[in-house]
DNA sequence: GCTAATCTTGACTAAATGGTCCAAATTTAT
DNA sequence: ATAAATTTGGACCATTTAGTCAAGATTAGC
């Protein structure tokens, strides 16, 4: 039986959102727990005693932000109508956010670029994200050839790695160009692999 | 007149590679100045005296990568023979190091993620490699049209844009997979924009 | 040999760090 | 009402941080 004691006061998913926000901006050493108290707008103690530790916190933004995230990516690319036009409209949306006034890139990258190969759970959930995006690629592909959008000896795994990694390359040019056109130029290219070939 | 004091015991370039080294390995922040003491061998006040503060040294060391890397880079695509085929080479070696043990990836990518966008300096000096590469590149294609490797009506910039977009992502993407083959699977999806189109 | 300039060494500092302790407050179940 | 369970708030702590100070060492020019 649960003999449960005073309710907290604050919603867990918010304070999360509001945790991923702060360390999607500045990283993971470059934030301090400070600094996640008040933007997280919750005690010292109910932040240790509901997430662990800064590294249990992290990784549990991190989920979040794969959660609210990447499973938008993988819902719209999954939605009916035209297969290769999902994955048109998926990658525009992808070089314009790169290019927006936050330029904060994408929370997942940056994690990559941080943390993983240093930390083991974090390397975990990262490429497990990665993975979850390559094979919703992977599928999207499939359906292409189904619908006949591209020729049916098409390497769609193959393809599916490099729309992924057109995307981390997005990102972080973002972050150097802040140049919309410049991305869109890449991403017609990037997709000029798709056509007629 | 310079009335020169003691002269330092140690080699100003030698400690900069160490400094890189580290920075590179594990990032600004995540990088104390006793580390840096210790891998630089060199004494703290003179690491004070000759470098300045930890920022300046950072940057230095990005300096120091990109005379030591990125010229590497532009030097290779430059060099005599197929442009094509020279821009072949490049990319597969990257595909190559960006899956190797030691998985630090690209200093130039790391600091475009860690701290490009929140310090100035440090945007300028990232975004004139990132330029300096897209120039080199693009040079190379314009070399490629000379030598009849690519249509007279190559869209060269987007390519160039392209193919070091391509880079970031293949450094970022070692980082979750570390699967050589799926590297080399994206450089050969990526290299067939340049196909007989 | 003296002086001015530079480098080296290690002790030191003030601030910030992640994390803990504990008492008071608030809830549910009995 | 009371007891058990939980949350809250703030004081507190040990460690680490980037950076400084000062005294001694080593050089070149005079």
């Amino acid at each position: 039986m649960n003999k449960a004691g005073r309710p907290k006061e604050f919603d867990r998913e918010q304070a999360l959102e509001r945790a991923m926000e702060l360390f999607w901006k500045q990283g993971y050493e470059a934030t301090g727990m400070n600094e996640l108290i008040d933007q997280m707008q919750i005690g010292r103690q109910s932040l240790y005693d509901t997430f662990g530790d800064k590294r249990q916190l992290y990784i549990e933004a991190f989920r979040h932000y794969h959660d609210s995230h990447i499973e938008t990516i993988v819902q719209k690319l999954s939605e009916p109508g035209s297969p290769i036009e999902n994955i048109r409209q998926v990658m525009k949306q992808i070089a314009a956010e790169a290019n927006n006034c936050n330029c904060v890139g994408c929370f997942l990258t940056n994690t990559l670029v941080e943390n993983a190969q240093q930390d083991q759970d974090i390397t975990t959930v990262t490429t497990a994200s990665i993975r979850r995006l390559e094979q919703s690629f992977k599928k999207t592909l499939a359906r292409a050839i189904e619908a006949n959008e591209i020729p049916q000896n098409s390497n769609i795994r193959g393809l599916a790695r490099f729309l992924v990694n057109t995307i981390q390359g997005l990102v972080v040019m973002g972050k150097a160009t802040s140049n919309h056109a410049s991305a869109k130029e890449v991403v017609a290219v990037a997709l000029s692999v798709l056509d007629h070939k």
